[in-house]
DNA sequence: ACATAAGATTCATCTTGTGTGAATCTTTTT
DNA sequence: AAAAAGATTCACACAAGATGAATCTTATGT
């Protein structure tokens, strides 16, 4: 239970930009892979990806680099997220016995889990890039989260 | 990021123990591993985890088979969860130079994703045993989940 | 006593996602 | 040209998770 490393880097390649957006030149790949104490191949990859899901434009040659698409604000944690993880889905139903499915063919147990999982994915909704990297306030600071968990 | 599949056959031993309890005889776990398509073997270390963590008692011999320790309405899904399943620990923060970090050493990073997983097992700190096996009201439907995601 | 039905234990292995990096090619700037 | 960058390809390492065969131990019934 938990995210993969490619995640990780997804978000921090992310943060990278996002946190030197002003500066003249634009990170490369070599310099958040060094910051990372990551391979520059294996960074690559990840910075392919991010590319081909719009979130980055690269640029090759001498003062290339990395850049984001969209101001660091827009940029919400949660659809991020849900693109880089896979494996969201949850196993299987067995045994369609012993009445624990339901007529609709969804596992009150699946549902549950499916559930949990979105409200993961929503509170990643809730921050962006810009939350991450603007020292001021708290990004969750301010959200007023209820539930009741049964006593 | 999703379950193991360990985590997954606890909870579905838990929950045919609680859908069959009112039986003579107690499940065994060969009953319980053929209606999974599984392998008694594999099921048999599943189901000795959660005797020794104290949800099941195993009876030998003849008639003999696994019952629960507790009411299935006592049995909350996020404890369940939160012991079968291992690595909530999150990557850790890399560069503690470009202010990403905060002064406290928690990375605002790794606070949202701590806070997400903490909703995620809140719902199912809302749901026990009982509620799955037992066909009436819905357990997600009467709990109010308000959250406010960014516009 | 013996056979049988159950859980308990040990051992070996397989599979797959994930992570890793070397090597090389292509593009752009100086 | 040379250098600095991204782009591509290839191969492998590694650990968690999953799987199952075989065998031992304990309890029940006849």
């Amino acid at each position: 239970m938990r995210l993969t490393q490619w995640t990780d880097y997804s978000l921090r390649v992310l943060m990278y930009c996002a946190a030197t957006e002003n500066r003249p030149t634009p990170p490369t790949i070599s310099e958040i892979a060094q910051a990372h104490g990551i391979s520059r191949s294996h960074l690559t990859k990840i910075a392919m990806t991010l590319a081909a899901n719009g979130w980055l434009e690269t640029t090759r040659g001498r003062g290339g680099g990395l850049r984001l698409l969209k101001p660091a604000d827009q940029i919400v944690l949660g659809t991020v997220v849900r693109q880089t993880e896979t494996d969201f889905n949850l196993v299987e139903c067995f045994d369609a016995s012993l009445n624990t499915c339901r007529l609709d063919g969804l596992c009150l147990l699946k549902r549950t889990l499916k559930e949990a999982m979105a409200q993961y994915l929503a509170v990643l909704d809730g921050v962006t890039l810009a939350d991450l990297v603007t020292p001021g306030q708290p990004p969750l600071g301010g959200q007023v989260i209820s539930f009741s968990p049964r006593a």
